[in-house]
DNA sequence: AGATTGCTTATTGTCAACAATTTATTGCAA
DNA sequence: TTGCAATAAATTGTTGACAATAAGCAATCT
């Protein structure tokens, strides 16, 4: 049963289960950036006390997903055009960083999987499947993320990834930009197939940095 | 009086006052690695009770400087020398990425003290204040890493900086080694005044990559 | 002696109540 | 009607108590 599925992990650590929730809740939109977070609500969401769930907010604060006021309350944070700008530029070098890494230690498994990855978005975006291709997008980068071995590089990466779902235009992209997008990939994996790091980095990198302009340019046409 | 300052700070996140205090307790290592820490305890000595002291050390576990073992407790977070390397090579990147934005913003004056710095840095190498050449060198660093202006990169730097302090040959370097990294700050500061991004990444990159090839080789000289 | 079981103690996990602060509402006067 | 003051309601901040789990210790058995 589910129920004792729940149970099992709710014995391990309630307050680590509430955090995913809450960010699952957060990220999926229910609560708009700007939005409050009720402490008591919340507790009887769940069916729980206000200790747990003021803990996990905690942990939700320390990630960049929420704010504290004081005497307020938790907010959803709301991401500037500037604060989105500022978590791109880092995002780039993380990203460079992993395509590095993994150019230096990627299987032929990994490779093989890379290359499928991209070909199935080069599919999707023939049969014009725009859904299928957001989702393939982000399986493919977190693969190549966590496939880097270092979890400190994709704990930080993910972190980014989410603070962006809070800012406005956080992924609007149609046509010309996906099929560049699709062409960056395809240079990425070659990099990473010919084991070359430092072609490697660049190659995620720029993909990165191309991506922000897409969306600086939607967000301020004249700049 | 001090008493009113802490009233005044208590009013606003007691959380947040007991985060930065537990974390100094950590970083001093009064508190070992592995070392616990007891709720009650920490309760005890600040004269509150324990719910806000379990706030404040789920926000320090977000941040990476303690772990926690369902039913057994929050402990001062282990680095192995392996994630320690982790570490280092995202550090390498934000760090290269500070240099970076800092060579393309900074202000005459952000120059003029960088020089003073790393002026000030020499002059310690020369009377051979080790621990004011440390107390530099952790200033220079967080200089440039806030003058960058990015907010993220700044957070994520000295988060991994923190975490670093938990390994054990966190910071033992003598003699060549300490000159042979004023050299580098020097060629750092050059690219800065000379407005040279790239160069400035490269520069940056590059100082924190030799301190982890230092580190490494002290640690596993066998390597 | 060494290992094992059962009990005692200490510690964490959670809760419900209270105090303090903020927000909403009502009543009143200009 | 509008602005303001007083009051009521809702929400956060903190606490002390209780339940559940783990660690320490002594007595027992092999």
């Amino acid at each position: 049963m589910n129920q004792t599925a729940f149970e099992i992990l709710r014995s391990t650590s309630l307050p680590g289960l509430l955090e995913q929730e809450i960010e699952r809740f957060i990220l999926d939109g229910e609560v708009a950036p700007g939005g409050h977070l009720n402490e008591k609500e919340i507790a009887f969401r769940f069916g729980i006390s206000r200790g747990p769930v003021r803990e996990a907010l905690r942990s939700l604060e320390s990630s960049g997903l929420i704010e504290q006021v004081p005497n307020r309350g938790f907010f959803v944070r709301r991401l500037s055009a500037a604060e989105a700008s500022d978590v791109y530029d880092v995002r780039t070098v993380l990203f460079g960083l992993a395509g590095k890494v993994l150019a230096e230690r990627a299987t032929d498994d990994d490779i093989a999987r890379l290359r499928r990855f991209v070909g199935d978005m080069d599919e999707a975006i023939g049969a014009d499947d725009h859904a299928r291709y957001i989702s393939l997008n982000f399986v493919l980068h977190e693969f190549i993320v966590v496939q880097s071995g270092n979890e400190v590089l994709a704990q930080q990466y993910l972190t980014l990834v989410k603070q962006l779902r809070l800012h406005r235009a956080h992924s609007l992209m149609h046509g010309d930009a996906i099929h560049a997008s699709n062409l960056e990939h395809h240079r990425m994996v070659d990099a990473i197939a010919a084991r070359d790091p430092a072609q490697a980095f660049k190659a995620h990198a720029n993909h990165v940095e191309t991506a922000k302009g897409r969306l600086m340019a939607a967000t301020n046409p004249l700049a």
